[in-house]
DNA sequence: GATTAGCACTCTCAGCCTGAGAGTGCTAAC
DNA sequence: GTTAGCACTCTCAGGCTGAGAGTGCTAATC
């Protein structure tokens, strides 16, 4: 259990090492902050702090930087909960507004302002509906033999796929076809389509089996690949100056697997977690510290917002802009589905 | 003008210098290469070529280095152009028939396979069409006055946006409009929908203001942001081991304009390029070279395909890797739209 | 005249040393 | 419980040094 003097001390610290990088001593904080004892108390206490793991000296006789169970405790208990300022948030909103209402668009934008706001990575994940739902299908002739198949799925998801059919087929008969499976697969999970027993020609199960096979690719994977923006801002960091150490998260973010284990552990629904560290599974992300939010409408789509960096980062500054678009993204989200 | 031997050393200085990173010595041709002539020899005719600008020494008294005078006569007269070993070829080959016969995994394994070749940056645009011609539209009523608009595009490019109806429009009377406008527009560039005199109803002339907005953006911008990979081995060069170095390059990459603006100063139909260098408009480019390919059918479709690396880079797999990619993305392409 | 051995000279680089600076822990006094 | 004083520790930048690599010049050789 630490005293509230304590508790100040490491907060000092935490602060002013997130400010510059430098382990942090005595004497620094007790010239920068008005916390009225001296030098050799400071000592004292934290003395007290490293024996309880909150802080830690990168050598004998440095100062002190924070630990990951500082930064656990910072984040949960120490750390204010600020918003972002009103003018700043006014300015995002604005951006949002200026451009189409396309998902595609609020995404890569949402990506953008975030990693601007925080200056560290920022990814932006697809919303994705819980099952996909067949909204409507489109069959358009491409060559005798061959068609675009193009599936319209709730949440204005777009998929297609060139498909090679057994006979030759008109637009005109194609056309016909997309109304009759229309008309019976409307509003149907890929579960239902397969449960359903239908008089169908030959080439109509192609089409249905393609259909199929499309739906269910897109339940396994985790739909497109999420929007990562503001990538060279860890090679701006302290911590990540040399290329080797910022190669490992370089290739975090082009295997979009790894990319996937990360976003992926957030339970949909969650408001917002602070992952430190070594508390990341993934190994290569163990001096990094990730910010993770979801955003949507709970129970219906989700998807997931979050930041990258150096677990030194400005963990306020971070939480606020990671709360306010997350909210942000909901509120668009709802108004195109809601 | 060179002598035979001059070019004979200026051969080897750059591949040693592509393999080491090193400065290359006399003493390190004469031994590595069977040119049958003396470290002595050898400097006199080094001497000349850094007196015609071929080479230069980094520092007084060290081994040459090429310069980018070195590298372009390197290029153009030098190197053997040679081929990708048919064993890799097929391997290619293989990789591109196992997915899924769309052009968007094809572009993104492309990109993939070539970052993984050269081991360095690979990027690859989306082919466009000289003009975007309407192939299909159609209207999906997402709520009363919402409307979702979906456009097929020649080369199967697909657009969609959300629009708001002045009235509200079931499924039905929006399927009517759908096929209306589909007679009247099928096959047409924007300009000539634009010029069509056609008596619309108000709803129908709202439709149409989109579909032409969105086709005009369409035509503006470059397609969708080109496919990168292997953004990480940039940092593996040693030329951009500290992060200030691969700092601007990290930049390039995530401000899509700046990367439209190398893509696009070649020509279209235009073999291959090679840049090198403060050859490159862009500045924050002048540490890098840049080569370049188009692929697709020559008048009809095309896009580009192309590889970043430091100017010392192994120019001659890099041609061979980009030379191979472009022909294989164009037998492709004109597959699906041949 | 082209080629080459010999040699003095130049420059970098890693390793070592050193003193300044920052910070600590301990002790004793307040 | 708090603090002044002090000896001690560790890092870091800067200077020095010798080894190593490579050059250009000169004079001898083919």
């Amino acid at each position: 259990m630490l005293t509230k003097r304590e508790e100040d001390i490491l907060k000092v610290i935490i602060g002013e090492y997130i400010a510059t990088a430098a382990p942090v001593g005595s004497e620094t904080i007790a010239r920068k902050y008005p916390l009225d004892i001296s030098p050799a108390t400071i000592r004292n206490e934290m003395a007290h702090l490293e024996g309880e793991g909150y802080i830690t000296q990168p050598h004998h006789s440095a100062g002190r930087i924070p630990s990951e169970k500082g930064y656990r405790h910072y984040v949960e208990t120490l750390m204010d909960n600020v918003e972002l300022p009103p003018s700043e948030q006014r300015l995002i909103r604005h951006q949002f507004y200026q451009v189409a209402s396309e998902l595609e668009q609020w995404l890569g934008l949402a990506a953008t302002i975030l990693s601007q706001l925080v200056r560290n990575i920022a990814m932006v994940t697809w919303p994705r509906a819980v099952k996909p739902r067949l909204k409507h299908l489109e069959l358009v002739s491409l060559r005798e033999f061959h068609a675009l198949l193009v599936l319209i799925l709730e949440e204005a998801r777009l998929r297609q796929q060139v498909i090679t059919l057994d006979k030759a087929m008109s637009q005109e008969e194609l056309s016909t076809m997309a109304r009759r499976l229309n008309t019976a697969f409307i509003g149907l999970t890929t579960s239902q389509i397969k449960g359903m027993t239908l008089a169908l020609s030959p080439v109509e199960e192609q089409v249905v089996a393609a259909l199929v096979r499309m739906m269910e690719t897109e339940e396994e994977r985790e739909g497109k690949e999420p929007y990562v923006s503001g990538l060279h801002y860890i090679l701006g960091q302290p911590e990540f100056a040399s290329a080797e150490k910022a190669l490992p998260i370089m290739e975090v973010f082009e295997q979009k697997n790894v990319l996937r284990s990360i976003l992926l552990p957030l339970p949909v629904g969650e408001g917002l977690r602070v992952v430190i560290g070594r508390e990341n599974k993934e190994e290569m992300m163990h001096h990094c510290t990730v910010v993770l939010s979801c955003y949507g409408l709970p129970g219906e789509i989700s998807g997931v917002i979050g930041v990258v960096g150096p677990i030194r980062m400005h963990y306020e500054r971070t939480v606020s802009a990671v709360r306010f678009l997350s909210t942000t993204m909901s509120e668009l989200v709802s108004g195109l589905y809601g």
